[in-house]
DNA sequence: GACCTGATTGACAGCGCTGGCAATTCTACT
DNA sequence: AGTAGAATTGCCAGCGCTGTCAATCAGGTC
């Protein structure tokens, strides 16, 4: 029990600061806004006067008579590593605004996903949502939003909407790259295991690691060609599919680096010798690529970066109110191949 | 683009909602902040009246009015997995009260902490405040949200507070119970891993492991005990110099999952065959707990309940106001102890 | 039927701040 | 010095809701 005479200061309101700085409330306000027109001279005062109080301005009264929220809103389906990774650098950019995030985790597959979305957004009055997939593909919550007149951005969408801004990464060639090192090891037969069929990164990934054998005139076989589901448990039956071929291939391209940690598992029930006998790569960079053995050679995402970049974009559209600037910004942010112990050369019977 | 058309319908006030009603504003309020004293016919007019103009209450003027604001607040330090399903079940129970979670990043190393926090409370109001650890244990964070009056629960903190309640699981039990199932596979000699000096984990799983070891009258050789900070990669120099001792253990105990699977690859360099040559267990189930062969017996961690529980204690203080009703909250949740791969029977050379 | 008690309901002010505009002060010229 | 025009600053209302307290209504009492 706290005792009645507790130290419980209570905040001070901005006309304390106007009248120890001998200004109106108005003129406080604009410093706080960082408004021009406001003299020098008369900023510093209200800047001291602030300081000494402590003041901090209330986020509900600048909310409610600005009409704006100064809140920012974060869907999302599935916690994770990505997620966490993705809201630090969201938050981090929100600060330098003065905004706030709030975290709404959403079921993609509720049937009342447009209601749930709606009676967010009426409460919050959010200033813009950022949506992971798989959220970003989701028409409904599209709609929603775009009905109530609140930017949104998409991150990695499988489809992008000309309406709406997205934040992705060039998966494409970052898949593409890395099986070129798989390919300039030697290997001939390679492996892929799919993500799940509807993200955008299952497909970039696909068509990049397709891009670089077919550069190389190589052929995928299609029994060599699973579906993961990015999960790892889908992995491993996937890679014993691909494992118990008669004709094994010397490497196997994973879509994450969970399916690829499958692969580890699955290779190291069969005795094989990694990774001599077969090279995997994984994608993601995730925890898991550096706790197994050997490591895993994998595309490292930039995830806080396009928290920070996705915050930015909604941050940045503030001036224009309603709509976007043209051209619609769709920023790609780079990969960064990561090689470590996973991969070998091909075995010389492979080549 | 826009077009100057858009349906952006604009969201009802309470006032509306009281004139299709044919009540006063205050009386939509009542119904909307489920006070008694409403007629049932009247509240059923009301809510008649919100469903068809799909009212929500704007949350600013609600807590400008009301001198709250609905905003419950996550301190944290380390993004990853824990934070996001934690937060994910803070979420859930405070959307059953219709209130909200504010994430918010701040680094245990910050000499400005204080300030930090205190701009963030000053901005925000928030009715409360989960702490994460270590931010947990950190006299400045929890002194500034005391002097503000500011409810604030500490989740798994090393030193409890008397003013202060806390959401915590039995961590040394599980950690006596792991070890116990060890030595009833004939393990005698066995290594321990040590997490982060001053984390109460660090402290209540070592506890744990040393009652079973006492309980069955072995002794700890202190040789095989070693710190590991929780990360992986201490993990690794941990595992090495334990597997290098002239005479090896034959079970490894890690106090974290991250660290278990650092021993894992440590004994595959080494080629030890597991589990047999080595039995190896964790604390955690983290995700990779599973994603690598042979998977870790582990303790499971009621991380989403935590978060549940953690927001429900804020909520349930509400009325209260100032200070924690008594007694002091201070609710264990139940650790489950999972069983995999990782554990064999002792080598007979060593019973 | 007058009157009392408790249950409902409403009137009104104001939470702390900002938008719009008027008032004031300052600058640069004629 | 006088004045238009620009730069500052202040006044006032009101954002949408709730706390306070007064008004009204329903039911029961003597």
């Amino acid at each position: 029990m706290r005792s009645p005479s507790a130290p419980v200061r209570e905040s001070a309101t901005i006309e304390m600061v106007a009248d120890r700085a001998g200004v109106s409330p108005k003129t406080v306000s604009r410093v706080i806004n960082n408004e021009h027109g406001v003299r020098a001279e008369t900023r510093a005062r209200v800047m001291a006067a602030i300081e000494q109080l402590d003041y901090h301005p209330n986020l509900a009264a600048r909310g409610l008579a600005g009409a704006r929220s100064f809140l920012i809103g974060l869907f999302y389906d599935k916690p994770g590593d990505y997620l966490s990774e993705f809201q630090t650098g969201a938050v981090q950019r929100c600060r330098e605004s003065n905004l706030h995030l709030m975290v709404e985790p959403l079921e993609a597959g509720n049937p009342d996903l447009g209601r749930a979305v709606s009676t967010l957004i009426g409460q919050l009055r959010l200033e813009g949502v950022i949506l992971l997939p798989p959220l970003s593909d989701l028409p409904i919550v599209h709609t929603t939003l775009a009905t109530a007149g609140i930017p949104a951005v998409h991150i990695a969408p499988m489809h992008q909407r000309p309406d709406a801004p997205s934040v992705d990464t060039d998966d494409r060639t970052a898949a593409r790259l890395l099986t070129v090192e798989l390919i300039r090891r030697g290997h001939r037969r390679i492996a892929f295991m799919l993500g799940r069929a509807g993200h955008r990164a299952t497909e970039q990934r696909y068509l990049g690691f397709a891009d670089a054998m077919q550069a190389s005139g190589l052929s995928i076989d299609t029994q060599l060609v699973q579906t993961g589901n990015f999960e790892f448990a889908d992995g491993l039956e996937c890679a014993r599919r691909i494992l118990l071929r008669p004709q094994r291939p010397s490497a196997i391209f994973a879509s994450n680096d969970d399916m690829a940690a499958a692969a580890v598992c699955v290779a190291r029930q069969m005795d094989l010798a990694l990774p001599d006998a077969l090279s995997i790569v994984g994608f993601d960079d995730a925890p898991v690529a550096t706790m197994i053995w050997p490591q895993l050679s994998t595309v490292r995402q930039p995830v806080r970066a396009m928290g920070r970049l996705a915050a930015d974009l909604i941050i940045q559209h503030k001036p224009h109110r309603r709509g976007w600037p043209q051209p619609m910004p769709r920023p790609h942010l780079d990969l960064e191949l990561i090689l470590r112990g996973s991969i070998a050369s091909a075995p010389p019977h492979d080549a």
